[in-house]
DNA sequence: AATCCAACCGCAAACGTTTGCGGTAATGTT
DNA sequence: AACATTACCGCAAACGTTTGCGGTTGGATT
C-alpha cells in the first residue's frame, strides 16, 4: 500500500492539488460540498500530510530539541515531563539528545538540531562546556536557545534556572531557625557554578545572622563519597545535630550513613535537603527539602521560549522560586 | 544571514548544485580538487544538509518515536536512556510522546508519527488500549511498530518485555529457599496483565514446591494503599516474616511501613522486591531484588527494531531474562 | 446584450536535496 | 586523422506541500 498523499487523493477526486490542499485546510475558495467530499475520502484513506514536505515548503518546524547530560535524573525527568505536555499541547514536538556529559558529544546534537532544523532548543549543558559559540552561533540562524539548570556563565543568552542563591538563602534561615549548631553540609562538585553560588549564599546567610553556628562543609561527587565522609563524621565523639545536603544526590549516600548508625530523625540527628522532591517521601520521616522543582522550570523555560519565537530578542535570566516543604526530618 | 545551501555553496563556487552534492559525498565522479574547495568552504559556512528536504527526497527518515504513558517512571528512564544511546550511535534520533496513560491522547501521539513519517515506533501502551489496530495499520506502511513492556494481548506484533513468569518465578524460589513461611505477597492492579502474570507464576511455584508456606496476597494499585495495608498487617500480633513487593511502586509503600515500625531487615523482617534496581539502594541494607532493566529491554527492543527495518517480518515476542541482585534485606 | 461580480478551481513555482543520464574536454589508441 | 576512453561536471526531474495568480463558469446588474 502506497503512501496517501494530496496527489492521490485529487486523482481519486478528479480535482487539482491545490484545491485538495486548500478544501483540508478550509479555504474559502473551495465549496463546501468539494471540502466534504475531500474531508471524507481523506478520513477514509487515513491521510496525514508529510511533515518533511511541510516543513521544507514552510522553512519552519513545529519540532523542539532537548539536550541534556543525561536523562536518568529525578530533575530532568521531571523537567521533560513537563515540558513534553507544554510541547504537545501547543502541537510541538521533543527531540530528546543525551551529550553524556561530554562537550563533544554535545557538538554532535547541535550538529544534529541544526540539520533537523528544529524551532528551538533547551539545552543543559555538560560540567565541562565552556564555549557556548556553537549555541550563539544558532541563534544567528534565528533558532532560540533557553539553557536550563546547568547554564553557562556569559550573560548574553537566555537562561532559565533555579534561583540557588535563594534555596541556599532559605535553607541556611531554616537551619538558624530551627537553632542548629553544629552542622555538617554537604556540596557538590566543588568547580560547578551551581555550587558555589548555593555555597556562598549559605555560608553569607550564617554570617548575617552571626549565628553563631560552627559550620563544617565538605564536597562530594557523588553519592558514594557523602556516604564514606557522613560515616566519618558519624564515628566522631561529638556528632553534628544536622546534616544539610546541597542535592538529591548527596542526600542519597548521607541517608545510607544514618541508616547504617540507626540514627532516626528528626530526634538523633537533623536532616535538610535541597531536592527535586522524590527522593525524601522514601524515608520516614520523610526528608524537608528546598524544593527545586523541574516542572516549574520546564512551564518558566516553554514560556521563555514562545516569547522568543515571537520576537522577543532580550536576553533574560529567569529563575524559580524556592519553598520549602516540611517533612519533618528536622 | 540566510540558510547555507547547496545552492548557495554551488553559487560562490561557480560550480553546480550536483557537484556540490556529489563533492560533499565523497563521489567518485568529482575531483579531488574540487571536493577539497567544495569542504572547505562547507564548513566554514558550517553547512548543514536541510533533513526535510533528504527526508522528503529520499523518502525516509533517521528518526523513531518512543510512546509511554509517562516518562516520569524509573523504568521508562533507564529505557529511553539506554535507548536513546543505542539510537544516536547508530544516527538516529529519538521522539519522545507521552501518552499520559489516555488512550485519546495516544492516538493523538500515533497521528503525530504518522505525520513525521518515523522509521519506527516503540510504544509502551496505556492501560486502557485494548485496540491496536491504529498500530497495525502503521505496520501496513512500513512503519515497524516495537511493543514493550506493557504490551497488547494479540499475537501478531512485536512484543519485547522483561520476563514477567521467569521473574516471579525466581521470586518465589528465592521465598521458598529462604525457608520463609509467613509471606505477605503485596501486587499491583489486579486488573493489569503483567499482575496476573507475575501472580499466577508466583502461586504456582509454591504450589509446585509443595513448601508449606501460608501466603498472604493482597493488591495495592498504589504507593499510599500498599503503605497503610502493610501498616495494618504489621501491626497484627503474628507478623509476616518477609514482605514480596511486585514492583518499585509498592516497594515504596512497603518500606514507609516498614521504618515507621522501626522494623530493620533481615533480623526483623525479610524484605524482597521485583524493582528496576535504583529504589532499592536507598535503604540500608539494600533491598535484595529480582532485577527488570529498562537498559537491557532497550537493547533489545532496538537491536528487533533493527532487525525489523532490515526485513524481517516475523512477528516476535521476546524476553529479557531476569536475575537476583542481592542487597541483604533477606 | 454587454458588463460585472462572485464562487470555484487549476497552473506553476518554490522549498533543498538526490541521482540518472547526458555532455564536454583532454588524453590515449589505432 | 579518426575513434575510444577517461575524468569531470551540469541538466532536469522528483519527493509532497503551499500559495499567488489567473481562469472559467453561472447568474445578477446595467
Amino acid at each position: 500500500m502506497s503512501e496517501v498523499t494530496l496527489k492521490k487523493l485529487a486523482d481519486l477526486l478528479n480535482l487539482s492539488i491545490s484545491t485538495v490542499s486548500r478544501a483540508l485546510k478550509d479555504h474559502d475558495d473551495i465549496s463546501a460540498e468539494t471540502k466534504n467530499r475531500v474531508k471524507e475520502l481523506a478520513t477514509i484513506l487515513d491521510y496525514e500530510p508529510n511533515s518533511y514536505a511541510v516543513n521544507l515548503r514552510n522553512n519552519f518546524s513545529r519540532e523542539f530539541a532537548v539536550i541534556i547530560p543525561s536523562i536518568a535524573n529525578d530533575f530532568y525527568q521531571s523537567f521533560i515531563s513537563s515540558l513534553e505536555k507544554e510541547a504537545r499541547l501547543n502541537s510541538y514536538s521533543l527531540f530528546i539528545l543525551q551529550s553524556g556529559d561530554d562537550p563533544q558529544t554535545e557538538l554532535e546534537c547541535i550538529k544534529r538540531c541544526k540539520q533537523n532544523r528544529v524551532a528551538g532548543i533547551f539545552v543543559s549543558i555538560t560540567q565541562k562546556t565552556t564555549d557556548i559559540s556553537h549555541f550563539l552561533k544558532l541563534e544567528d540562524s534565528h533558532i532560540p536557545v533557553i539553557f536550563f539548570d546547568k547554564v553557562p556563565a556569559p550573560d548574553a543568552c537566555n537562561k532559565v534556572c533555579v534561583d540557588d542563591i535563594s534555596a541556599a538563602l532559605l535553607s541556611a534561615e531554616t537551619l538558624i531557625l530551627k537553632k542548629k549548631k553544629n552542622i555538617l553540609a554537604i556540596f557538590g562538585n566543588e568547580q560547578l557554578s551551581i555550587t558555589q553560588k548555593r555555597l556562598n549564599a549559605f555560608k553569607d546567610t550564617f554570617t548575617r545572622h552571626n549565628a553563631g553556628a560552627c559550620l563544617s562543609i565538605y564536597h562530594a561527587d557523588t553519592s558514594a563519597t557523602a556516604y564514606q565522609y557522613t560515616m566519618e563524621q558519624l564515628a566522631q565523639p561529638q556528632q553534628p545535630d544536622v546534616i544539610f545536603c546541597m542535592s538529591d544526590e548527596i542526600l542519597i549516600g548521607v541517608m545510607r550513613a544514618v541508616q547504617t548508625f540507626g540514627l532516626r530523625p528528626p530526634a538523633d540527628i537533623g536532616i535538610l535537603a535541597i531536592s527535586e522532591g522524590q527522593i525524601p517521601t522514601f524515608y520516614v520521616p520523610q526528608i524537608t527539602y528546598i524544593e527545586t522543582s523541574g516542572f516549574k522550570l520546564a512551564k518558566l523555560a516553554f514560556s521563555r521560549m514562545l516569547a522568543c519565537l515571537a520576537g522577543s530578542t532580550a536576553f533574560l535570566e529567569l529563575k524559580t522560586e524556592s519553598i520549602i516543604v516540611e517533612g519533618g526530618s528536622i
